[in-house]
DNA sequence: TCCGTGAGGTTGACTAGGAAACTACCATTT
DNA sequence: AAATGGTAGTTTCCTAGTCAACCTCACGGA
């Protein structure tokens, strides 16, 4: 009467077991490098392409505006990125010092990404890729992740 | 030169972007029920298993235990378990209350789950989950996931 | 027996983010 | 030109974690 289902019979259970376990150990090694992965997710948004907004990023990893706004402040001090403009519509572009870092911090992305799916075989990799990006697009999901 | 791959190369940032999905969507479902996820996980890891430690949900839940204990404090609050024994050793487990809240949680799970992944044929579904179990075994994953 | 060690729990300081109030500026309308 | 509304950013308050210092007690050895 009434059991209660085990948990890890959802397969969100299983998805958010593994997901944890890459991140965690990514947010270890760029903590190394003494940067957040919401630092990190920033750097990368702007590497690349100059006079990014405030409210471009807010779009574009999902956190509010007042999370972007401190987030800022700290790769600010950090002396990761430049804040140019002033207190409307400024624009938001990365240090030298901050293009140094990226590509250190992408080598790690790398790195922490293969460490953990090279156990797959190269077809069960592709298997598992394909499905999740047909569940991104049948869900429409756009964000990027940043925790 | 130095070219920085895409990111969504990473497997694990489709995995992270389709994890948060399911994880967000099932964060305000709970949040209807007033509950947060680490509550919830909390409330099932209690059911079924009376006489249940702080520092085994500290295991189970892989949080601190001062994470742990202030957690119990609000579920204390909101008369959803029980602490018995005294300072050192004590016991937590589910009120009536919260026994009867529990299938009412695991109920919006269920739901919460298939909403998301019945978009795959059972054929894929089976795929995915295999693959996800396959990585869980060769990482030795256990903790089970909070946020 | 009594002491010391260390495990179980709590607490306080700190951090990152969300929500909402607030500020500053621009554009449009009148 | 003045008022008004809306968008961009900041700030304040709140929540939920971590970390580390601290209490308390059980138990093993001298």
């Amino acid at each position: 009467m009434s059991d209660i289902p085990d948990l890890t019979a959802h397969t969100g259970y299983l998805l958010r077991m593994v997901s944890n376990a890459v991140s965690q150990k990514f947010a270890r090694d760029v903590e190394g490098e003494g940067v957040t992965v919401a630092e990190w997710a920033m750097l990368r948004s702007l590497y690349g392409s100059d006079a990014t907004t405030p409210s471009d990023l807010v779009r574009k990893m999902g956190m509010t505006k007042g999370a972007i706004s401190k987030l800022a402040d700290r790769l600010l001090d950090k002396g990761l990125i430049a804040r140019t403009g002033s207190n409307r519509g400024q624009s938001l572009s990365l240090s030298p010092a901050g293009a140094q870092r990226v590509p250190i911090l992408a080598a790690l992305a790398d790195q922490n990404d293969a460490a953990f799916f090279t156990v797959l075989s190269g077809e069960e990799h592709k298997q598992l890729r394909d499905l999740l990006h047909g569940l991104i697009k049948t869900h429409g999901l756009t964000t990027m992740p940043v925790d």
